[in-house]
DNA sequence: TATGAATGAGTTTTCATTCAT
DNA sequence: AATGAATGAAAACTCATTCAT
């Protein structure tokens, strides 16, 4: 009995966490992570400012939250999209397809991964970046399988080409960011199908 | 005479301008827009901070100033690399080329145009970019170019395809930056050539 | 138990707020308004630079309060005086005693009253001065009761005639504060007289 | 020759000496002492910031300077059409005619005397105020004359009596500043009627 | 656990005044 | 004498973080 009421406390506890990182992302969504107050967060989330202190030692762990919990969810998502499909190129394009479309949905978070993880240096440049490194190892396992399966070039200098794919999916993102206007299913669908093109064939004339 | 001495005291207020952004372009890069104080800036350019408000109104707009400066001196390179090349694969190739290395090149501006610059909001959200339409307008040059002389494919959907390149080329700039060790020419002639395969001929194995 | 706890934090708060007001006014007396600093305020007030924020939004909000409540304060006791009186000769006798006495009993007030208030843009051109009205309510009250009385003129410019009788007392309480010694009660009763004599006679002989 | 030279090379400074001052009485009555920069005062008089102090050391020095001008001169204005007037009861109404007269005329001016003396603590309290205490000594002239006259009462507290016409005075002027719509020749007249009758015969009706 | 008042270091910006030209 | 660029002290105000209740 003890012990259910303490996991029931446990849970109140993980959902409130859980309730003020939905209202910090919002909040950094509007204002910028560095334009952000403690205390906007706070009256968002409906506590006290130094309720957040219960949960999180420092400001930049809210954002450092955020992003694992959703990074988290991310990779989650892409992963099991990406099981569904057998071959290397329809599992890249699951790959993009997912990515761009989880960012259109979630305004919020696009904006979080294109715009504010960037303000913060110390992030980008110390933070040791399991999730993302997990969200490589899937793009990377793709391309490796795509060699295997012949279907890739073998000559791919892999850490480069996950940082041009990345720098595409991000820059396109970013553009949607800041259009603010969402994308409806079928211009997504549209995007993904060139992307895909562009990243298989290139832009280059088919030469006989 | 009086001309004389009104251009010299202006010539050295142009000076002294430029003294402030390159002072501020360094302390920018060391400690990132937001942690950058302006009395450090003052001191790193030796003058007092209130000299810094004479040329500036505010903190930011040094930000922009640097970026209009330098960004109109960057095209200037672009543009001039570029028009040595009369096919548009070999001026695409150039275009990667000079990106990269003038970036490479100028660590400070590579971090300023990577990464401070996404930090202004105003910059990012309300800032009519001209000279980043200049730098885009090259960019579709060369693809119009391409597809005019039947090298490029004729459905390439442009406004992406810049987009595409531009974050391929960030991506690929931000991570030298943050990985802060300079590239040899041979590297950078190296990661040149990589891009430019394939962003004309994709990943995809050659077909028989 | 909830309430009590609340009402007794808010109650501090409102001592605390009134503790800053009184701290303030005892700096804008011995500065005045624009010499004084906000971290002179606070000393003076034993708390940090930053609590005076959670009271008062700029410093000018402080002079503003100061006033207000004063001048309820001052109102009160006035209406109180006046009404202990039925002639309006001597209501008016009362009114003027009133406003010299108070005054003269509160250095730092009458200072803030003739001088610093004059200082406050705000306050002396946009504010609509709630306060000072009621007081002029009373002063007005008392020359309608006396032309009702037939004691006073019929023909009197009343809005005239109320700037001129705040007139004569600002500038006796003005020339006070200046002087900075205190009068006795003896002293305050004589100008007492004379002013209500110079008033209600004005300074010619009697005509036969 | 070399004194014309001079005596007109002085004549000059005298001239921008005064075109400086009546560009700070703008500027004063404008944004008021504390709000006017140097910088604007000296836009306004077509002059550099560093002019300004070769002919004032400080800027409150402006302050005193447009004070003790303006107050030399309205002194003379005011005793050349006191001394047409031969009995003292017309001598007051004069004064009274001529200090709202000239202050409506010149409503920067007025702003100066009403508003912006006041908030120069050091002036008021510690500069020996040689032109207002002649401006006052004329007063006083005309309240003895009428004495000796047996116009005016003998009882009168004169000290007292200056400082409540000069209250009233005050008063009505400060009001019409801060009003900022000028008055007409009649309504001045009306007032000054009214002003003159309450301090020669008070409020109170005739007894019989 | 939750609260929210209190803290005070920290930073941009202003502007009277100076002084080399 | 005139200029106006340079100075740098000064001060209002902010806000992440703490802690008594």
């Amino acid at each position: 009995m003890g012990e259910k009421i303490k996991s029931s406390r446990e849970e109140l506890k993980v959902q409130k966490r859980e309730h003020i990182l939905e209202a910090a992302l919002r909040i950094f969504a509007k204002m910028g992570y560095n334009q952000s107050k403690i205390s906007a967060i706070a009256k968002e989330a409906g506590v006290a400012d130094g309720t957040i202190y219960i949960y999180f030692k420092k400001k930049e762990d809210i954002l450092i939250a955020i992003f694992e919990e959703k990074m988290t969810l991310f990779n989650t998502i892409l992963e099991s999209d990406i099981c569904k499909e057998s071959s290397a190129i329809s599992q890249l394009k699951q790959f993009i397809k997912t990515h761009l479309s989880v960012l259109c949905e979630n305004h919020y978070l696009a904006n979080l991964f294109t715009v504010e993880l960037r303000q913060s240096t110390r992030f980008i440049k110390n933070y040791s970046n399991i999730k993302f490194r997990e969200y490589l190892a899937v793009l990377k396992g793709i391309i490796v399988e795509g060699q295997n399966q012949k279907i890739f070039r073998d000559d791919l200098n892999i850490s480069l080409l996950w940082k041009m794919i990345f720098g595409i999916l991000d820059q396109i993102s970013l553009f949607w960011v800041l259009k603010k206007s969402k994308q409806t299913q079928e211009e997504i669908e549209q995007v993904v199908n060139e992307i895909n093109h562009f990243i298989t064939n290139g832009i280059m004339t088919k030469e006989v």
